[in-house]
DNA sequence: TGTCTGTGGGGCGAAAGTAA
DNA sequence: TTACTTTCGCCCCACAGACA
């Protein structure tokens, strides 16, 4: 790999990702040819277009005196109101985890059927029933005063009533790598920090970078690049990422309705609902349609990062392109667990039916791709 | 100059769930 | 029953800035 191709890839850090092939190693420079790292230090504001910057809003061990589970609450003589507890003018916030999260999803998983039993890792995940219920939301273990959580906010200048983080655990080897989610302005812990889009001239299009970071070929990248199991900032930076001035007007008209449709499936994200301009209900929570409007959306993103079908095709499955043996992977812990439920690789046909569809009806051309 | 505090990065060990 | 996968909880370390 020649340096110009290191630096395009690392500006910050100018280290090499270790490929598992020369396929990887090429396709992901090409993809850092059409399209510029999330943050690169040292160039000003043009190195940080969306104005991104990262909180740790709670630490799970430094700030644990300030956290109450639901018994030590209810002792205290506080009261439930909806996913609070209240006493006088005190107010209890929950405190969100990672691990309840996922793409879209901010109710994936709780606390609800372990009761008082912490436990750790993986939670009970919430039941497609749930899902269906729009006032239902995800039982955290833990709440925090929702003082403390607006004057950690401010400290940041993070005004709005939604916040938006990722999962800083994970692995090159998990079913996805980089997972993000929006969630209500709740508190959260270390586990998951949040991704602020600061930048006032991008105010209106933040749910495009999400669409971008929640992408498949975007995960694709970041497998390459993240070495151990801590999705630190460092990382995070240096994942390729759209500017603003990407997304004109048609490219927001493709984008903007299925993030809404998919984030919006409980009360407690009307406020994202409100930004995004829409007035109505939460839509209601459909399995099939969800994976649909996914793949449009991968499908989208594969064809902005300049890959062609070919390319797209062995991001989804290199064996589907090098031949049972080639020796890199990259979704397979994905592919397996679809075909276990839905007897196929699911992801790898609706993005492609997508992308087929789109270059037919000439989606991709109005959208000037 | 030394100590304290906060921020940020690295990684070991192991629990819970699932597959074989 | 055993092996594997996924995912933290927890602890360690480095470093910068404030302050005595």
């Amino acid at each position: 790999m020649r340096t110009e191709e290191i630096a395009a890839i690392n500006p910050n850090t100018k280290t090499a990702p270790v490929f598992r092939s020369r396929a990887d190693a090429e396709l992901t420079a090409k993809i850092y040819r059409n399209v510029p790292v999330l943050i690169e230090d040292n160039a000003s504001s043009i190195g940080n277009p969306w104005g991104v910057s990262f909180a740790r809003l709670f630490d799970m061990s430094n700030d644990s005196h300030l956290f109450q589970t639901a018994s030590q609450l209810k002792a205290e003589g506080f009261n439930r109101d909806e996913t609070d507890w209240i006493k006088g003018e005190t107010r209890f916030a929950p405190l969100y985890e990672a691990k309840m999260g996922d793409f879209y999803d901010h109710r994936a998983s709780g606390y609800g059927a372990r009761g008082d039993e912490r436990g750790n890792r993986v939670l009970p995940e919430t039941t497609e029933e749930e899902h269906l219920d729009t006032s239902f939301e995800p039982e955290p273990f833990y709440w925090v005063a929702q003082k403390e959580v607006v004057d950690r906010l401010r400290q940041v200048s993070w005004n709005r009533r939604w916040l938006f983080g990722f999962k800083n655990v994970t692995a090159p080897t998990n079913q996805r790598t980089f997972i993000c989610n929006i969630f209500p302005k709740w508190g959260v812990g270390n586990s998951m920090p949040l991704l602020l889009p600061l930048e006032k001239r991008a105010e209106g299009k933040e749910h495009c970078l999400i669409a971008n970071l929640s992408s498949l070929p975007f995960d694709y990248v970041a497998r390459q690049k993240a070495g151990g199991i801590n999705l630190n900032y460092f990382y995070v930076k240096q994942f390729p990422a759209f500017s603003p001035d990407f997304y004109t007007e048609p490219r927001l008209a493709f984008i903007t309705p299925r993030v809404l449709e998919l984030t919006y499936t409980s009360h407690s994200l009307a406020p994202f609902a409100r930004d995004l301009g829409h007035d109505g209900p939460p839509f209601a929570w459909d399995e099939d349609r969800r994976a649909l409007l996914r793949a449009d959306l991968d499908a989208f993103y594969a064809r902005a990062y300049g890959l062609t079908r070919d390319e797209l095709r062995y991001i989804l499955d290199p064996a589907d392109v090098k031949g049972p043996d080639y020796p890199s992977e990259t979704f397979r812990v994905l592919k397996e667990k679809e075909i276990r439920q839905h007897g196929e690789y699911r992801t790898r046909r609706l993005v492609l039916e997508a992308w087929d569809r789109m270059e037919a009806n000439g989606e991709f051309t109005a959208m000037g791709m």
